[in-house]
DNA sequence: TATTCTGGTTACCAATGGGTAACTACAAAT
DNA sequence: ATTTGTAGTTACCCATTGGTAACCAGAATA
């Protein structure tokens, strides 16, 4: 789910977006924040989010050196994930993001055929 | 390729990846920028983009509130597109992106395998 | 003895993403 | 009469994404 055209760019734009340029990564950067979690944590908080595509997902952060991955040798396992601080360098940004989308966000207007019974 | 479950979130920021949390959109705005550009220009200096693809990006941004459209009712067609202040209001983020990425980015060690013929 | 607990991995399957090529309209140019 | 040019749309098809469920280790617990 990295895009390596993306990655292989001369723009460090296009490469940035071919790393985290999927709607899952900001999700989990955005819930872990400061905080240290374990596996079982993230995958009951991150909405709608698969075990298999959590896992993937957290590999591919530690690999592009978003987040920390701390493996206690213990049974059972416990292994737990914070960001780094290139990881903890990007929170701004999506707190920015967040109050873009505040500002700018137009309320939805339901439509007619939203409502079953229309007064 | 908006995901309904993030755009009905209650989270504010969730909303706004459901919106433009893919890879397209971001570099679509990168690219226009404060232009005003037509479809065949971006066909032609969006990387990698089909015009299918394209057309739909460029479809939901402007449901979205991100764009203006402007078609001229001419033959052959003209279709100009530009950044609404919404719009506009999202290149700062992607500016903090891009030094984000020049900050932090590692250099990529080319690995052996890379080189047919290592010396 | 069977169950639980954690952090995965794997196989299998369905859904989606996204590419290519053909087609549209109509005017102007060749 | 045919080609060219624009901005799409549509049909078709393959590749990727992503979900579900089963399975694993091995100690602790019932």
């Amino acid at each position: 789910m990295r895009d390596d055209r993306f990655c292989n760019s001369n723009c460090p734009f296009t490469r940035a977006i071919g790393t985290i340029g999927n709607k899952w990564k900001p999700i989990i950067i955005n819930v872990m924040g400061t905080r240290t979690m374990r596996f079982g944590q993230l995958d009951a908080i991150v909405p709608h989010i698969s075990r298999k595509v959590l896992t993937e997902q957290l590999k591919e952060l530690e690999e592009d050196g978003l987040l920390e991955r701390l493996a206690y040798k213990e049974l059972p396992p416990r292994v737990e994930y914070r960001l780094s601080e290139k990881g903890l360098a990007f929170l701004p940004i999506l707190e920015h993001i967040k109050e873009w989308n505040l500002k700018y966000e137009v309320a939805t207007i339901p439509k007619a055929t939203d409502y079953k019974y229309a007064g």
